[in-house]
DNA sequence: GTTGACTCGATACCTAGGTATAAGGTTTAG
DNA sequence: CTAAACCTTATACCTAGGTATCGAGTCAAC
């Protein structure tokens, strides 16, 4: 009976997270998922948040962290054995880290609607500088940076 | 001599945008640069735009776009051959792409603050629940979507 | 009580995005 | 005029992050 709190098999996860089986396997490998509970048959069992924890690395990494990232992202919490002004300074860089990928994206983003603003229907031959735009923020960013 | 404008070989290219030679030319393959201009010799020749281009295309790596994205973005420009209405279209989904990955930093960045804030340094036993709060912006993302 | 869907571990394979190396031609400073 | 420091193509190799397959055990429903 599956009546108990909401336990779920290794598929359900999978499916929920909406990621192949393997890649949960894979990531317990890679110390991305703790080792979970297992029946006595050998299954793995999870809770649901094994579900939102899966969700979150596949977020950060369309954010363009890689797994070591995400694996520090995740072991950031403050334990007994570390000492708390130790997690606050690396919480610290990884906003600054996200900072600049705000910043970034935003720059990106004002090209992009300058583009199709300037671009809105006039000038014949006039090829649409999306490039320029583009080049130009990452002048500005480099030159502010 | 090289008294002539700005015209860069493929070695001052990789240093000033701090990629591997190879890369360049793994662009060029890859249709993220376009050919250069050869010397007689068959050296490539770039002009600086080139410098621009390559550490754009960083740039969007690091923010989680892969190259066949970047490809497109750097596509995105309007000409003769396709209907603005067209390059409108796709520079609105990307905009929309963009701004769904600058609402997840936001959210990842507004966790990693709580975190620091709420365990700025109290609770004798309280493991600070870092990944509670990245999972539960989470939750309130998928909610809101 | 068996059949179909699920799971196990182990191993092999795959794609994206580079990076290194070999064998040779070019450029430039001394 | 020659040696160091570039460049050329071609080919091989590498890491990250999965994905597929195999042979075998398990569980749920009928």
């Amino acid at each position: 009976m599956n009546s108990a709190a909401t336990n779920l098999k290794i598929g359900e996860v999978a499916a929920q997270a909406h990621v192949n089986l393997q890649t949960i396997r894979y990531y317990e490998r890679e110390n991305l998922l703790p080792k979970p509970a297992r029946l006595p048959s050998g299954y793995r069992v999870y809770t649901p948040d094994a579900v939102r924890r899966v969700r979150f690395i596949k977020r950060a990494q369309e954010l363009g962290f890689t797994l070591a990232e995400i694996r520090e992202l995740l072991a950031l919490r403050v334990d007994r054995k570390r000492d708390r002004s130790d997690v606050r300074q690396i919480a610290a860089e990884k906003v600054a880290d996200i900072e600049r990928k705000i910043l970034s994206l935003t720059a990106m983003k004002n090209a992009l609607v300058g583009l199709t603003d300037h671009c809105s229907g006039h000038g014949p031959a006039s090829e649409c500088p999306i490039l320029e735009s583009l080049d130009s923020e990452e002048e500005l960013r480099w030159r502010q940076a």
